[in-house]
DNA sequence: ACCTGAACACCGTTCAAGT
DNA sequence: ACCTGAACACCGTTCAAGT
């Protein structure tokens, strides 16, 4: 058949730096960074892994690329909100984000190049709190600790990976099997009589500690 | 020479799964987890790498063994000391193990195979709570914002790797390097004029968030 | 009981070509 | 300009031996 045959013949549009990070981050989501190889991605858009190397650097420059498409998913503090609820709406986006990306949370603030989705947010976030009149040591005091637990609660209770009661109640009894009954009589308790009671949900804990926090940050705001 | 002599000969003592996860920790402390590698904890110990699995499962069980011992260094909340400076110094000792063993941050809390350590150390901060007469719902959100904060400061503040101000004051030059001037008015001053300014120290950002938290928690118990 | 060596199916990345 | 293929120096782990 003739070469000139350009539609029918469906020449594959070019790789492109966006469909190489996005099937990267596609990949992330599902399998984790473990499993997220260069030849893997390649793999997926069928195409040689060394044609990747025209697109990004390296495995490390697609990681910082993927980190600063997740960085652009969380919901910028504009307009004319308060700052607390602004700080409030920031923190839930964030959670539903790294949520999403579990992948990403060890790495959104250890990045040695940070890309302009990056920048950008933490100039977004600072700036309100800015303008809200807090004054640049207690802008650190608050994004410390608000991303300190942000971050932490979706390391520490997000990577619990069971969503139904029954898995939860399994797991309990795998990790309580090679042990002594009794042996920790505290934990026993608290796992049995409320981590494994049917009315009881992460999502409200994530909560509990953000507002606990807010209006912990509130008081001393006002007391200055 | 004969065969007997075994003491001349230095017959290297037998590998033991003691020794292999010290050896792997050491190397963790100083590369990462990414760097560490059968073969090179191998190559350490002087011994061919399928000698290892004489001791360990395989590398997930290597992890879970160092992980335990992580959590056998954290100071537990024992004796007569008050629930809230116990969660203090129980803090502080958690913070100071995560700054020496930073690749273990991740894999603290997320284990399928929780060792006896790690269920000691829950048990005992549960056990120390229950005893101040919080009730299991509040013991929940006592340990998920304090756990959360303190790994989530671990996470995002500590990861930071620089340790003189001449350092990051080159390594935010770098950052911003490719961005137009002012692109990020907020962040820009927050940098300028109080991350980089000398008196600035992060160690004291840490325990003022554990202190705001602490007092909250404080409020919300004495309000039940 | 404890360790070894060869082998297998993977990695990221360099280099020299191909179109 | 964009993609490929062979090659190199690595991985974790299985298997069959060695002492």
């Amino acid at each position: 058949m003739p070469s000139e045959a350009s539609e029918t013949e469906e020449p594959r549009p070019p790789l492109g730096r966006q469909r190489v990070v996005r099937a990267a981050i596609c990949h992330a989501d599902a399998g984790g960074l473990e499993s997220l190889t260069m030849r893997k991605v390649a793999g997926m858009l069928e195409v040689a892994p060394m044609a990747l190397y025209r697109h990004v650097q390296n495995r490390d420059d697609l990681i910082d690329a993927m980190i600063d498409v997740v960085f652009s998913e969380i919901a910028l503090p504009l307009g004319s909100t308060p700052w607390k609820a602004a700080m409030r709406d920031r923190a839930l986006s964030l959670r539903d984000v790294l949520a999403r990306h579990r992948w990403a949370i060890g790495l959104m603030e250890s990045r040695r190049h940070p890309g302009p989705a990056n920048l950008r947010h933490h100039d977004a976030v600072i700036g309100k709190l800015r303008a809200a009149g807090f004054d640049v040591a207690m802008v650190a005091h608050a994004y410390s600790v608000l991303d300190g637990y942000i971050y932490g609660f979706a390391l520490t209770r997000m990577s619990v990976p069971f969503d139904t009661s029954a898995e939860i109640d399994a797991m309990a009894q795998d990790m309580f099997e090679p042990f002594p009954a009794n042996e920790y009589p505290n934990l026993t308790e608290f796992v049995t009589d409320h981590v494994l009671k049917p009315g009881y949900d992460y999502a409200e804990e994530f909560e509990y500690g953000l507002d606990l926090i807010l209006n912990a940050l509130e008081e001393a705001f006002h007391a200055v």
